[in-house]
DNA sequence: GTTGAGCGTT
């Protein structure tokens, strides 16, 4: 299950978020998002779980909390865009 | 500071 970590403090580190959302249950993946034209966080990440109750769980108990002085967000992440524009920015 | 970007043709 992928799960969308937002308001994340810019201090915060893919470690970080991994071990957080590892208390919680197995975590497959943990990443955090950086802005590809200046190189700094966007101030949000995502985290993918194996197990989807595991997800879930880890979604409500860390949602709304306390993490690097930030009040976090937490929830399923939706799909992400695959058409980057790429060669052609194509409109229509 | 809130939903993820690799390339101007892969």
């Amino acid at each position: 299950m992928n799960i969308y970590v937002g308001n994340l403090s810019y201090g915060t580190s893919e470690d970080e978020l991994f071990e957080l959302f590892e208390s919680i249950g197995q975590v497959d993946s943990a990443r955090i998002i950086t802005d590809r034209d200046t190189g700094r966080s966007k101030g949000f990440g995502f985290v993918e779980m194996a197990d989807d109750e595991q997800a879930k769980a880890a979604i409500e108990q860390l949602n709304g909390t306390d993490h690097g002085g930030r009040n976090l967000t937490v929830n399923e992440a939706k799909p992400r865009n695959n058409d980057r524009g790429g060669f052609n920015n194509k409109r229509y």
